[in-house]
DNA sequence: CCGTTTTCTTAACTTAGATCAATAAAAATC
DNA sequence: GATTTTTATTGATCTAAGTTAAGAAAACGG
């Protein structure tokens, strides 16, 4: 499906937050852009396939999650005016762990691999464009990395409160404990210890 | 101090892993550098400083580490024949959190942000490397993150010895189970049960 | 609106790692 | 090579999260 020129506005809105471009160039970009409707509950992508895309996300949001031992565990979450895809596998190009699930009914602005590394090639921009945007989620992967060695998952708790209250807004409470690296009775018990410990 | 064309060599073989170059390019990369001697237990660079530099180590071996609540905390180790800096700092002009201690008598070519800043702009092959290395970087810290979220400390143990058996050749086995984010006396005993129950 | 499914909480019990303390082993220093 | 320092192990006890099971609350679907 073509995206509209309104359907694009979030996107542009994003990139222009990390390079200056011109019309041709950001119009280069956009059109290898396709957009791709996902309902509540259907994944994006299933773990086994290579991961061929990045995607916008420009309605609704998604969680990553992979099954370890037949057992979901959360991995992240995607929301809205946010680029997401599952690194490992878009660039090595070997087969994702990852499922990517559409928590309610959601719109993704696509672009497949080979686009990618075409519109790289074609023009400096995009090449630093992507530089910049690897480098930004480098330091959030980063960050999440330090808070799973330094916190324990209380901490860890309030830490995502503070820094993402979007995420208790809109994801349902277990898929946060995985999240978190623990069992839902668990996040319930810190949940009620730290709420006792205020009064 | 000025390396000479000898302690080049390793940073060339790097390089050349990630993108093609003539002289012209790799020559105007390289007077970028500058070689630092780091003695045995000394720090690279110390938290509350910006990390100013890009580092390829040469010869020897570096920990990273943090304080938290007057502990260290090791983030991370880095061998011969690698890049490494500390991204969040490096990237976002922010102070470090870090230590980068050198475990043994060591040597490494750094480049300066200004420099590095320069060098994206005159070149875009070097724009392009930039970006292979922090995706590269990306999908190992990655990695490292689903480790910490998926497995137990016992898994992790197993993990690090197949992926990474160089860790265990040249670091002290406390550094270890820091990095592993547990007590040294817990890695203890998780040794003393693997040994156990492969008889 | 009612029944079903999903999500959340609570309780009892188990377990892996933390903590504290002591000692053993290995390495570094003189 | 003896001494100091660093590193690794072991034991006893404590604690937070896991596990299993059950029931309450909320959301969903017809």
């Amino acid at each position: 499906m073509i995206p509209s020129a309104e359907d694009l506005e979030k996107v542009k809105e994003f990139i222009s937050r990390f390079v200056s471009f011109n019309d041709e160039q950001l119009n280069a970009f956009l059109q290898t852009m396709e957009m791709k409707r996902v309902p509540k509950g259907a994944c994006l992508m299933e773990a086994g396939q290579v991961c061929d895309y990045v995607a916008f996300i420009n309605k609704g949001h998604f969680r990553t999650f992979c099954i370890i031992n037949q057992e979901e565990v959360t991995y992240n979450f995607s929301f809205e005016g946010n680029f997401y895809t599952d690194y490992p596998s878009f660039l090595t190009r070997q087969p994702s762990m990852e499922y990517h699930q559409a928590l309610v009914d959601s719109e993704v602005l696509v672009v497949s691999y080979e686009k990618m590394q075409r519109t790289y090639r074609q023009m400096p921009v995009w090449e630093k464009f992507g530089r910049l945007i690897a480098e930004f989620i480098l330091v959030r992967i980063a960050e999440r990395n330090r808070a799973m060695l330094f916190l324990s998952p209380e901490e860890q708790y309030l830490n995502l409160m503070k820094s993402r209250p979007k995420v208790f807004e809109k994801i349902p409470q277990h898929y946060i404990a995985s999240y978190l690296g623990i069992q839902p009775e668990s996040l319930s018990r810190i949940r009620k210890r730290l709420s006792e410990s205020k009064k």
